[in-house]
DNA sequence: CTTGACAATAAACGAATGTTCATTTAATAT
DNA sequence: ATATTAAATGAACATTCGTTTATTGTCAAG
């Protein structure tokens, strides 16, 4: 029997992202998407029962990415600020080095197709980490959505500021850090 | 001479934020817009000159308009504090009460159609306001940007835990003020 | 080898897209 | 009253949409 072929798949998610970063998830038909990953637009259809069920299988792949990456970079046995640090700082590379990827997923995010498919904020062992230091003493004991909110959330406003003025985007970020650093640790 | 309707016009606008919501962007036709404002695909055609045109048209009148409400409900004479309970608590409402309005200006806005659609983040005014609270020795003296990124980007998370959890919300909205009081207030 | 299973595609499908146009309707000015 | 003007529209435009079908190509098991 033949096998299906891994980087066609993968072409097509690659796909998906850029054509939807470049057009506009309202131009991001499949015809325009197979032709951007080289493939014929029936060839979708091997792989996914459906435009909708594709764009919710990508999503779901990946959107808990990020919080991989970050767990990668992460671990208890930093001091809380260096912790803080690390994490919004991974976050802010994430963001700019997957910039479609993390555009697809805001934009994917928030729109009904999006609905159902459940995506944890924050997957169990960033979140049991989080708990860990609020247990140490490090972190002041707010609600973890709280947390998650400060920790995530600024840095969006940041990326969004650094695309429209280029250059002093680093000490923005680099004040950011401390704000955050103030007002989450003890 | 026929006159135009501006209840016409009003009416496609609510209709264009009301089906976005509902369908998302990409679902957005001339036609399900036109029908949801009970009026024929063509009259579209007398108010903006393209589909393109009338979503950016669109996007510009509403998205100054979260600004124009704060600063109603704002002004220098407040203690900073309260200025920052304000603030966050109005946009918070603004966010549950507009909501269409709110998911279709970041919806659009995260999309290249917005592109040169050149929107100020926090018009003079309200700029001038958080400036001169810094210049008192209220706020601390932060990049502006990253006090309008305190002010905004949080609450925005605060919104979409609480359509998920529906009852502690209130709660994690008043402690989410408190922190961003911490970082902000000197 | 042969064969069978499935990937891959070109071609075609009806439905829907954004937009135009000829026509009708209704408000104003004469 | 009536002519004038522009709003309002239904019907049609070419194009593109998402998807299905029929056919071909290719690889792996027997």
């Amino acid at each position: 029997m033949r096998r299906k072929d891994d980087g066609k798949r993968d072409s097509i998610k690659k796909a998906v992202v850029q054509v939807i970063l470049e057009q506009g998830m309202h131009a991001a038909s499949v015809s325009k998407i197979a032709k951007a990953a080289g493939v014929s637009p029936a060839t979708v259809y091997v792989y996914y029962e459906s435009k909708d069920d594709m764009l919710r299988d990508i999503y779901i792949e990946y959107a808990e990415n990020i919080y991989k990456v970050l767990l990668n970079h992460l671990s208890i046995d930093m001091p809380g600020d260096i912790f803080i640090d690390r994490f919004v700082r991974e976050y802010y590379q994430y963001i700019i080095e997957y910039e479609e990827v993390f555009h697809f997923v805001e934009q994917f995010g928030g729109c009904p197709l999006s609905h159902g498919c459940h995506i944890l904020k924050g997957p169990e062992r960033l979140n049991d980490i989080l708990m860990q230091y609020q247990r140490l003493g490090v972190l002041n004991n707010y609600d973890i959505k709280n947390i998650w909110a400060m920790l995530l959330y600024p840095v969006k406003a940041v990326v969004k500021d650094s695309k429209n003025s280029e250059s002093t985007s680093q000490k923005q970020l680099d004040e950011m850090i401390m704000i955050i650093q103030k007002a989450l640790l003890k």
